[in-house]
DNA sequence: ACTATACACGACCGATCGGTCGTTCTTTTT
DNA sequence: AAAAAGAACGACCGATCGGTCGTGTATAGT
């Protein structure tokens, strides 16, 4: 039952820190970075406590790799197949709908702990609060950018706040996990789709680029 | 040091609990209804754990009435004021800005932990979950219905989606607080009411029932 | 003034928290 | 084949968790 050896070097636990991360990153964004227990942890993932501490020094160190595993799935999953779109207004919207697909997938049931964690460490300074802050700002940054991409594109009006635009397609995405546990996923899910595909499409100076609403 | 007797009925560590009361949501905004510990509570309302005992039979109890005193400002702080206003979209309007002016005031530092909480129970039924649910789905409801009555007073074209204006509106309220922490908070709030007052205006079939964007 | 009551306390309880230790088993290196 | 280096375990640690108990005390009603 060896591990696939991809390459010479070092292989056992591999697969077993992996699935460790994975389950604290899921447990993570329901419960809090803070809020995420060991012990819970080493069930869900099937190992000894003591076997946790065999990949990580403690807890802190976990929350670190667990914000970095998590940047890395978000630019994996939703910004990497957003930058084969071409730039500008089709781009915010396919940012937009990846983050939907990624949340609807599972594999952050709670929707993603950045926001959580913002709020959790905010008086509690640190690497973790450090590392959350700074993936934070990267997504609303790169939100922003794309956005300011679209107006050199003249496909939205000169003079576009594409700030104010970054903040409420951030919002709009996130709000949907929530509201997605009280009134079910798909009715949620389309009607955060259709805010900011309806947002876009107002502000667009060539709303043919999009589909259409009902679609 | 006698409490003020408004009733002839029992008196005295009315203060007291109210105070406990507030500081638990003040923490559960911050770390969730389930993350807040009745040590670092009773601490910060300056009473000892068993004196916190004298008021409520375990954490369930405080956690539910937590809920409905969260509930009860919500209703004083952000609905009572906006049915002041006239019905219709100046009511929406009113709403949002009530809400994010609620957030201001610091009562709910971490945001509403109503939305939090959500996340937090979804797997585990029980009387928190439904307070939670219910207060929620209420609030949805709430403003689905002022939405549906700025249709019928002609103020927004019939045929408006009132739920997705709802999730909207309910959307970028939320998000700011989240994003006051990275960013700050007077940028942020200026964002998250432009950008209801923006959709509010161009759905609205008279915009100059509205302040102008750049008030 | 006396008594009943409710509030608040410190001390303490079992369970769980994050974390350590020594051992065992497997794998990699030599 | 022997030795060195992980990886995983069960047992256990002090601290903190939610919660109990007995006591002291301030107040309300008589």
């Amino acid at each position: 039952m060896a591990d696939t050896k991809t390459d010479g070097r070092r292989i056992r636990g591999e697969r077993s820190r992996e699935a460790i991360l994975e389950r604290a990153v899921a447990l993570a964004s329901v419960h809090g970075l803070d809020g995420l227990t060991l012990g819970r942890l080493a069930e869900a993932a099937g190992v000894s406590k003591s076997g946790f501490f065999a990949h990580w020094r403690d807890k802190e160190q976990l929350q670190l790799d667990a914000v970095d595993w998590a940047s890395r799935q978000w630019t994996e999953r939703i910004v990497k197949p957003a930058l084969r779109r071409p730039a500008g207004i089709r781009r915010l919207l396919a940012l937009h709908e990846a983050r939907l697909a990624f949340y609807a997938d599972g594999v952050l049931p709670g929707g993603c702990f950045f926001f959580v964690a913002q709020v959790e460490f905010d008086d509690r300074p640190g690497p973790v609060r450090d590392r959350v802050a700074q993936a934070m700002s990267r997504w609303l940054a790169f939100l922003e950018r794309q956005a300011a991409e679209a107006v050199k594109l003249g496909e939205l009006p000169p003079g576009t706040d594409t700030a104010q635009l970054a903040y409420e397609i951030e919002a709009l995405g996130e709000a949907a996990v929530v509201q997605a546990r009280l009134l079910g996923r798909d009715l949620v899910y389309t009607r955060a789709r259709r805010a900011v595909l309806r947002r876009l499409r107002a502000l667009a100076t060539d709303p043919s680029l999009l589909p259409e609403e009902s679609a």
